[in-house]
DNA sequence: GAGGGTTACGGCACCCGTAAATATT
DNA sequence: AATATTTACGGGTGCCGTAACCCTC
C-alpha cells in the first residue's frame, strides 16, 4: 500500500530545488544558475518545474526569453533565501567540532520551573562539553551581574521589556494559595515573599494597596521555603502563571484578592565579548521557551 | 560526467528525513514514529540510517533496546524542529491566497537609499495587491506617528536602540563632500542639513563644538537638495557610510573635520493591531538589510 | 514469544545527462 | 545563425513496502 498523498500532501520543499530556484532568479537565467550549481541547464529547468509543480505555482514568466518572476515567484524567493541560510547554519553545526567553554546564566528564582529544567538538560546533552553556571537571583540583581560582565545572559521578569531585552513571553501574575486554604481571608493578608528585591513585590503590594486591604509580609525566604509555607496555609504569593505548581492552586477574582498586572519574561545577552556558545543558548532559551509555553500545540503532519 | 560529490559534497538536509528523525526523538521509537508519519518502522529505519550517513554522524544510541540520542542527535533535534518549522511557514505562505491590504511604511530620508528600493521592488512583487505608503520624514517625527497609530512600522537612525525598538544594523557617520571640493576647509564650516529635527544634526554640530570648529548651517532643504548642493561644493554633510551616494566622496580624518559617533538603523513594528502583511514586510526589511549590508559572507564550513 | 530495530530484496519512481526539438533575437 | 529553454529518452539511483532476521525483555 503506498501512502502516498493522504490527507497530508508531503509539503515538504527540497532544499536542492530551492538552491535552483534561488540560482536561476538571481543569476536570471538557468544556464548561469546551472554553471553555479555544476548542473546541466536541462537538469536546472527540470527542477525549476518539479518545484513548480510540487507548489503548484508558476515561479517564472517565460514570455520573450527573458525569465522574469511571477507574484509567486519573488514571494518564495525571499523565503527560499531563508530555507537555504538555515540548512546551511544547521549543517556547520553539526559538522563543527562541539563548542566547550562555559556559559553564565541567570535565572530569576521563581521562573526556574517549568522553564529551565528541559532545556538545561537538551543543551547539556547537546553540548556536553559545554559547562552551564546557574546563577539564581533577583531580576535586578540579575540585570547588575550582566552589565558587571559576571554573566553572560540572563532572563528576567519585568512589567516591562527596556532597551537591550528581548521579550520571550508575557503572562498573567496571578495569587497563588494552598488548595481547601483559607488564609486569603485573613487580615492583615500575609504574603509570602521570596526575597525584598523579588520584582513580584512591588506589584503585589501595590495592588493591595490600591485595594485599601492590609497585609504582612512573611519572609523573606527561598523560593522553595516560600512554597512549603504556602502549602502549609500559611501564606499567599504570587506567580507567574505558567510557574505555578501543581499543588497549588490559582486563586481566582472571587478569593477578594486583587487584579495584578501581566508580566514579561524578558531575556538579555550580553553584548560584548559574547561568543558562540551563548548564542547557541540564548538561541534555545528563545525556541524553547516559545515552543513550550506560547505555541499552543503543532499538530504533527 | 557525474558531478556527484564535487568539492561542495551535497550539503542538503531532506524535511522529510528531518521529520523521521525529530517524530522517531519525539515519539521515542522508530514504530511509533512510523504511524505518525504513515510509513512503515523499516522505512523510518532506513530515514534515520540515511540521515546519520549524510550528516556523518551517529543520531541515536541503539543501546538495550531504548533509542536514546546521542549528543550531535540532541542537537540537531533543537535545530531540526526550526527547519521543519520554517518549511511549513513558507509552504503556507505559498499555498494561502495574497495577502491584502495596505502597509504604512516610514523611514527617514537619508537612509531610503540604498536600503528601500530593492526591499520595496521586492516585496511590491511578491504581494502586489498590497500598498505600501511610504512615509518619509525624521526619525522623531516618525517615532511620533508610529505611536499615534498613523504608519504600521517604521526604520529610524538613532544614536542608540530604545525599548521597542529592534537594531539591524550599525554603521559609521562619515563626512560627505564634493570630489575634488575645498568646502571642507572654509570657517564657518558650511554643514548641508536637510531638516532642523534631522537626528544627525546634533551629532555633527556636537563634533565641531568639541572640536572647537565654528560652523553655519546651509539649509534646511529636502534631502535631494542638500545633496545637489553638496556635489556643488557649496557645503558638507554626514550620512550613513552605505547611503553615500557614489557621485561623492566620503571625507576621512585627514580633512580636518571631527570624528562621528556611529548611529543605529532601528526597525519599529506596531505591536497593538498588527496584521500578517506588517510583519511579513518587517521579517523581508530584517532579512534583506541584514543581507546587503551586515554579513560579509559566510564561511560554509 | 512478543515487540521493536535492522537488513535484504523487488519494484517503482525519481532525477541526472545527453541530445534533439523549439523558440526568440 | 546563435543563444536559451523545453522535452524525450536512457540509465542509474533512491526509497518505499514486504518480509525475514535479530535482539532484548
Amino acid at each position: 500500500m503506498k501512502t502516498n498523498d493522504l490527507s497530508v500532501p508531503l509539503r515538504n520543499i527540497d532544499v536542492a530545488l530551492a538552491r535552483a530556484f534561488v540560482a536561476t532568479a538571481e543569476t536570471g537565467g538557468m544556464t548561469a544558475a546551472g554553471r553555479l550549481l555544476n548542473l546541466t541547464q536541462g537538469a536546472v529547468s527540470q527542477q525549476i518545474k518539479r518545484l513548480e509543480d510540487l507548489l503548484q505555482k508558476e515561479l517564472f514568466d517565460r514570455e520573450h526569453r527573458q525569465l522574469t518572476l511571477t507574484a509567486e515567484g519573488e514571494r518564495l524567493l525571499l523565503h527560499a533565501r531563508r530555507l537555504i541560510a538555515l540548512n546551511d547554519e544547521i549543517w556547520g553545526l553539526m559538522s563543527a567540532p562541539g563548542f566547550e567553554g562555559t556559559v553564565r546564566l541567570g535565572v530569576p528564582g521563581d521562573i526556574i520551573r517549568p522553564f529551565l529544567p528541559p532545556i538545561l538538560r537538551a543543551f547539556k546533552n547537546a553540548w556536553p562539553k559545554v559547562k552551564i553556571e546557574l546563577n539564581c537571583e533577583s531580576s535586578v540583581a540579575l540585570k547588575k551581574a550582566l552589565s558587571a560582565g559576571d554573566i553572560d545572559l540572563t532572563l528576567t521578569t519585568e512589567s516591562d521589556t527596556p532597551q537591550g531585552a528581548e521579550r520571550l513571553l508575557t503572562e498573567d501574575l496571578v495569587w497563588l494559595g494552598c488548595p481547601g486554604g483559607r488564609i486569603w481571608h485573613e487580615d492583615p493578608l500575609p504574603v509570602g515573599n521570596a526575597n525584598p528585591s523579588c520584582t513580584f513585590r512591588a506589584a503585589m503590594l501595590h495592588g493591595l494597596e490600591k485595594q485599601g486591604r492590609d497585609w504582612r509580609i512573611v519572609g523573606p525566604s527561598g523560593h522553595e521555603v516560600m512554597l512549603a509555607k504556602i502549602e502549609a496555609d500559611l501564606a499567599v504569593t504570587a506567580l507567574l502563571q505558567s510557574s505555578v505548581p501543581p499543588h497549588l492552586e490559582i486563586l481566582g477574582p472571587d478569593s477578594g484578592l486583587p487584579a495584578l498586572t501581566p508580566f514579561h519574561v524578558n531575556l538579555y545577552v550580553r553584548t560584548s565579548q559574547t561568543n558562540e556558545v551563548v548564542q547557541e543558548l540564548a538561541q534555545q532559551i528563545r525556541d524553547q521557551v516559545t515552543r513550550r509555553f506560547a505555541a499552543p500545540e503543532r499538530k504533527a503532519g
